[in-house]
DNA sequence: AGGAAGATCTACT
DNA sequence: GTAGATCTTCCTA
């Protein structure tokens, strides 16, 4: 299994977000180990980008988007803890939210930390998925570009897919450009439009 | 102290 | 399918 490398997170966040799709993320979590495939990103840049946390400046919590790339970062929304990859050109800010993922190995595990009645359910929203793959604040700042990290992204096979690209759901105030990228037609995807 | 936040779940029509 | 309550931090006053 080849881990994607740190160079790949050194570009515009737009441009990481889209490439994510169909890699693979994986969760050592204890003895398991948790995965699912990359089908659904968004992009957030820096001060110019009004729903990006880093708008209003460099903060403590939200520094790490402005440091090293490919380390997560990762932060509390409405009671759910969303992740985030830290993505932008030498000396940049910028962030890639991962709002979905398509279930690989270590199903029976995530499933004991989401109780669903619908397979689709199980990861197919950025709160979710965080749920199911057990991420939470203490996995803040992990570097995803190691192997032996406790989470990180591993390079997927390629396959042919169509990317499909929206407006940010749910943000107030958005960019004129569509900054979220999906996988045309996958089910796991959190809307299709 | 209070409120907003990149969402989710539940309970309805 | 849609509306409303509610989840938990961090920011701002």
């Amino acid at each position: 299994m080849k881990v994607l490398p740190k160079r790949f997170y050194e570009r515009d966040p737009a441009l990481v977000a889209k490439e994510l799709l169909g890699n693979v993320l994986v969760r050592r979590l204890g003895f398991n180990v948790l995965s699912g495939k990359i089908v659904e990103t968004e992009a957030y840049y820096g001060g110019n980008d009004p729903a990006s946390k880093a708008y209003k400046g460099r903060k403590r919590f939200n520094e790490l988007m402005f440091l090293d790339v490919g380390k997560t970062f990762i932060y509390m929304v409405h009671g759910n803890w969303l992740l985030n990859i830290v993505a932008h050109v030498k000396s940049g800010v910028g962030a890639v939210l991962i709002r979905a993922i398509e279930p690989l190995e270590g199903v029976e595990a995530m499933l004991e930390n989401r109780s669903v009645k619908n397979m689709r359910e199980l990861t197919s929203g950025p709160g979710k998925l965080t749920r199911a793959l057990a991420i939470t604040k203490d996995l803040n700042g992990v570097d995803v570009t190691k192997k032996d990290s406790k989470l990180f992204v591993a390079e997927g096979r390629n396959e042919n897919f169509q990317i499909g690209t929206s407006p940010r759901i749910g943000v107030k105030a958005d960019l004129p450009q569509n900054l979220r990228f999906f996988i045309k037609g996958n089910m796991f995807v959190s809307k299709s439009s």
